[in-house]
RNA sequence: GGCGGCGUAGCUCAGCGGUAGAGCAGGGGAAUCAUAAUCCCUUGGUCGGCGGUUCAAAUCCGUCCGCCGCUACCA
């Protein structure tokens, strides 16, 4: 039996349409996934939106709208955007179904029954438009006297009877969660700043609301709706069935990575597993975050007009190219910039240059001068020994870096094999052998098809669609293009499509 | 303020105790199978400043300068 993988994106909140920091970590775990898969895993992946809240509220009531209408828009807006991605889900969860509402308000029970919620008031500066309270240090005074947060918004005081959740007797089992898992946080930096910030005292948290009914109703307690973090964190244990514990999908959890910005890490490092450790369930093994990507230096924002959009980069450059862009250009965990030059550049080097024209140079000489079969190997010389062992350690190598997300990391070492593959096709000249050796240029070709063999089948999951083409293109079957069938073979003179460029160059049109 | 991180070639970064590295960009050459793509060679750095430990320091310690992150209920 396979063993099993979970992993999950965030849920996107549907106060605005997807932007490139959504794209970015759908797209990471989405490479994931396909990695695990093809690496011989039972995968679950899960996507989807967070519905709930007062924003969401204010928002479809400015709409003139119910709530539901107005979410039903822009969770569709999200999951077309997923799928223009290619992002292979497979379950689309959204916090306003009812298999979210049955799920949440078991998990409240269950945390209510290990005597970690209690009823008490809530009261302090509130910002509606942020949704958040905030300290008096942190506020400014107007010319009118009425204060204001620092995103600008207007403040009111309120205080309103409130849940809360026993954070602050979790502080030493989380302590302990992050020494005894070390990969429980990643990358190493956010590990730090989460344990500084536990080791500094935890709060008990407010989780419910009384001034807003957008939410899933508190059990038993008329007038409150449950916070927006109670509900959004448990939508990856509701995905997987519960509380029905005997559900087909069940096996999957606990989540093997939560992939999350870097701004939602603590959410999920310090409440989520202390919400599960209240209602006894099994904690996630790993959570891992994205840094953000940024235009010449700047943040991305509306006012300066710089804002990058997934849609148009996808229409300007292709999809896969774009996944690619965004996989190799930067740590996945680090802050990156991000530019029209910068994705040309790896676009025309490294996919058009590098690798496409490999594959093209190499198999159009499979056509012309191999009856467009699939050469048989010869004796391998030293040369053909040691590129084809590059090759064969490359499975190992990214699997290592695909464990810890470093994505990068994992590209660079495909790539030093495909460069290494065309300084191999220059010493050998399999142009030259063609006239004086043909036997020994058909063996040349074949180690050249071979590497190409196993540098597309581990790109698969970076750059699917440009992928299969490649593997079309070689020959390779559709059922042995997972990593354990790299051990086998592929027949010598299987007959080869004639091949056609994958990567074209992109030329900057005319002004 | 407290805690943490970073500062290495023009650019992006790796190295983290033993004679300075990669990719891109720049220069020269070769080849001509291929998407005018490729390959080889090469220019270029007092490894932020100053002290210290050591036979030996980008690499350890101290200090200074400059950037950045976290410091609670915001996706």
């Amino acid at each position: 039996m396979k063993p099993k993988y979970y992993i999950t994106t965030p849920i996107y909140y549907v106060n605005g349409a997807p932007h490139i920091g959504h794209a970015y970590t759908s797209i990471a775990a989405d490479v994931m996934a396909r990695f695990k898969r093809l690496d011989g895993y039972d995968v679950f992946f899960l996507t989807g939106t967070d519905e709930h809240g007062q924003k969401v509220e204010q928002a479809a009531a400015a709409a003139g709208i119910s709530p539901q209408a107005f979410t039903d828009k822009i969770s569709a807006d999200f999951k077309t955007m997923a799928d223009a991605m290619a992002i292979s889900y497979d379950d689309y969860i959204r916090t306003t179904e009812d298999r979210h509402k049955a799920s949440t308000t078991e998990l409240w029970k269950r945390i209510e029954k290990s005597g970690d919620l209690y009823l008490g008031h809530y009261e302090g500066w509130y910002a509606v438009r942020d949704e958040a309270f905030y300290d008096e240090s942190e506020l400014t005074k107007k010319p009118d006297g009425t204060f204001m947060a620092p995103s600008g918004a207007p403040v009111e005081w309120v205080r309103e009877p409130s849940y809360f959740f026993k954070l602050s007797a979790f502080q030493d089992r989380l302590l302990k969660l992050y020494e005894e898992n070390p990969d429980f946080i990643a990358p190493t930096s956010r590990r730090n700043e989460v344990m500084s910030f536990v080791r500094g005292g935890l709060l008990d948290l407010s989780v419910s609301r009384t001034t807003f009914n957008w939410g899933i109703p508190v059990p038993d307690a008329p007038g409150h709706v449950m916070y927006v973090w109670l509900d959004a964190l448990n939508n990856y244990v509701t995905g997987c069935g519960f509380p029905d514990e005997t559900a087909s999908r069940w096996k999957y959890w606990p989540a093997d990575v939560h992939f999350v910005g870097k701004d939602i890490i603590r959410f999920h490092a310090v409440y989520w597993p202390a919400f599960l450790m209240s209602a006894g369930l099994p904690l996630p093994k790993r959570v891992t975050s994205n840094g953000w990507w940024v235009v010449d230096g700047e943040k991305m924002s509306k006012s300066l007009g710089n804002v990058i959009e997934p849609r148009k980069l996808m229409e300007t450059f292709g999809l896969d190219q774009i996944r690619y862009f965004l996989m190799r250009e930067k740590p996945f965990g680090a802050d990156g910039s991000i530019s029209h030059q910068a994705i040309i550049s790896r676009m025309n080097v490294e996919l058009a240059n590098d690798l496409g024209n490999l594959a093209q140079r190499s198999l159009s000489m499979v056509a012309r001068n191999c009856g467009g079969a699939l050469p048989a190997s010869g004796p391998r010389t030293d040369d053909d020994t040691a590129l084809l062992s590059s090759a064969a350690a490359l499975p190992d190598l990214v699997r290592a870096h695909m464990e810890r997300q470093t994505f990068h990391d994992a590209l660079e070492e495909i790539w030093k094999v495909v460069r290494a593959a065309n300084g191999y096709i220059d010493r050998q000249a399999p142009w030259a052998l063609n006239k004086t050796d043909k036997v020994r240029m058909a063996h040349v070709l074949r180690v050249l098809a071979d590497t190409v063999r196993v540098v597309a089948t581990l790109l698969q999951p970076v750059m699917p669609g440009s992928m299969a083409k490649m593997l079309d293109q070689l020959g390779v079957p559709a059922d042995a293009r997972d990593f354990a069938a790299l051990s086998k073979p592929l027949p010598d003179g299987t007959p080869l499509p004639a091949p056609q460029g994958v990567f074209p160059r992109y030329v900057e049109p005319a002004a």
